[in-house]
DNA sequence: ATTAGCACTCTACGCAAGTGAGTGCTAACA
DNA sequence: TGTTAGCACTCACTTGCGTAGAGTGCTAAT
């Protein structure tokens, strides 16, 4: 069977009435509401037919009709259009993303927020990955006779730190000649190629007194720099579910919180998806959890390199169109302030 | 009228079948189910005094009885009894919380974690709060030629870092100088204390060289500083809610969760609370949307000074002694791990 | 002072009837 | 041949009613 014209139009008015009532959608509603000059009992025919298709469905025999997902994928690769935000919308968001820009993390929290307000869904925000950061500085630092620090700058500005106890004594000279030879051998390596390259053995034969120095540094500097990979998820709006009518159930409500409250669970998620504006609807989500909803993630640049993600989750029904609009202006307005931001005073969370 | 010794014993069994089956009770089931040796009409007259004097409440006439905030706060105060956790718990929970030492944030993340898994309830935890923190030493490092990195180590070995672009260009000299002169100031002043004390000028009249450097850095010195005393509040386990019959209804859920989204007020809230275990009940909590709550914080000392919190929430009707223990216990593991990490490894946030 | 007995109250549950939105089919129409 | 009006049918949802059951409070007996 052929989608024509007139079943386009007739099945975009139903996406679009049933977006914003979440009520199944009756043929006398879209003769009335939408001016397609045709009866109701020829939308019904034409419905018959998109159900066959598969782009709508039918909770029971007496009510109207419902967009499958297959119908929203439809919709947003071919009939949504992209909403140009006002002048008015865009001052307030990029007004609103410049007032914490000193602090990244703060940022980035405060963006997810700002989208969860705008979409009035539950908003989600990573901080990039660090896979691709190279190493920039290793530094050791005396701070009294059994303490030192171990501090690594990379390429982004992003600073680590921890502070070690140290069993053998250390001359100042010594740290300063191991930081160095630290520097020397992971300069401009990406943290994920050092964590690859343990050095303790080349140092094993040299220099004794180092040898027992750079024991007690190693493990430590590894497991900062695991800890560097790390990203941080922000999740905000998570009340709003609780006005959405397709939560409007206990078991719902609880399985949608139980599954963004599985943090680590949610931030593997968001990581394995493409960059760019990803939409994926109702069972294209590989996760049976997540066959309800829809996903709609951003990734940002930071420094024209590293990457982070940004998004919204809810029920398949929302505002493609509004949303990926948002999210678009978001996503360029955090590129370009932390391009801006390059170099410049950024604050290790 | 007078709380006589069967009056008590009645109100206990009351409190207690109620805090096990969330269900008004009745005088049958009393006196079936507790060998009081009385009978229904008895326990129903004293029942009716208890409820007279404010300890039980009726939420309809056919119904049984459900015991009131002052029944719990008596309870707490007086009936309940401190359940000492078996050898078996113990050993879980220290080797649970043995498992991340290193970093000090995992660890305080799962306990949280872990006290809402025993108690079925929604947890939180609080990092110290560093206000009594002194500042240990203060360290200003070249990274190249536009950046340097400032670095504040505490007594309690917290260290934060910020990236800085300087404009002014410097020399390493001038670096170290001004560093040993803010650790001259510094050092040994809380942050509390430092933030109120801007020395920049008098620097203003020093060395010439010197002035510039310390007019880039010193705005960022105390904005580090005011993060260093911020808190992380972490929370675990806010779907337990969905298995709690008191929140078996969405526009309960709803305000729970939005209560506890807002961490910011949350976080001041616990900031408030008196160190020790502290146990409000109901109404107790100043807030109207607690009044249906019952929060058990307790506290627990980093290098036995710093005061960070943990805690529960969750309906009036709670475990009280259990809970109490087990958090008891738990704080009591902590501040006993943090005392042996004291002036070891501790990793950055 | 305690207890058995009993009338009374109130919720919760199930069932039946009614309502209304919406469909699918058929036959008439342009 | 595509479109439309008409109509019977379906099904969820609401309302009202009757009943069962749990529990109280009172009274009178022990």
């Amino acid at each position: 069977m052929e989608l024509t014209e007139r079943k386009l139009k007739i099945l975009q008015a139903i996406i679009s009435d049933y977006v914003r009532t979440a009520e199944p959608v009756g043929s006398r509603t879209i003769s009335k509401k939408y001016d397609l000059g045709i009866s109701p009992a020829t939308i019904r025919n034409e419905m018959a037919d998109l159900e066959e298709m598969g782009y709508l469905t039918h909770p029971h025999t007496s009510a109207g009709r419902v967009p499958s997902d297959m119908a929203y994928r439809l919709y947003v690769n071919a009939l949504m259009e992209k909403k140009e935000l006002s002048r008015e919308e865009k001052s307030i968001i990029s007004q609103r993303l410049q007032s914490n820009v000193h602090e990244f993390e703060k940022t980035i929290e405060h963006a997810a927020s700002l989208l969860s307000e705008i979409t009035n869904l539950t908003s989600f925000a990573l901080t990039p990955t660090k896979e691709e950061d190279a190493l920039r500085f290793i530094n050791l630092l005396p701070v009294d006779e059994k303490t030192i620090v171990l501090m690594i700058v990379s390429e982004s500005g992003k600073i680590s730190n921890t502070a070690l106890t140290i069993n053998a004594p250390y001359s100042e000279e010594n740290l300063q000649l191991l930081a160095k030879a630290m520097t020397y051998n992971y300069k401009g390596k990406t943290i994920s190629e050092a964590l690859t390259n343990n050095i303790i053995e080349s140092f094993e034969s040299d220099i004794a007194a180092m040898s027992g120095l750079a024991h007690d540094i190693m493990p430590n500097f590894m497991r900062t720099l695991e800890d560097m990979l790390n990203v941080n998820l922000y999740m905000e709006g998570l009340s709003n579910i609780f006005d959405i009518p397709e939560y409007n159930d206990l078991q719902k409500a609880k399985s949608f919180i139980e599954m963004l409250s599985q943090k680590d669970i949610f931030t593997r998620k968001l990581l394995e998806r493409d960059d760019g504006i990803i939409v994926t609807i109702g069972a294209e989500n590989a996760d049976d959890i997540m066959n309800d909803c829809a996903l709609i993630t951003a990734s940002y640049h930071v420094d024209g390199k590293l990457v982070g993600k940004i998004g919204v989750i809810g029920p398949t029904r929302m505002k493609y169109g509004e949303i990926t609009s948002v999210i678009e202006y978001m996503t360029d307005n955090l590129s370009d302030t932390f391009k801006l931001e390059s170099g410049g005073n950024d604050k290790d969370e």
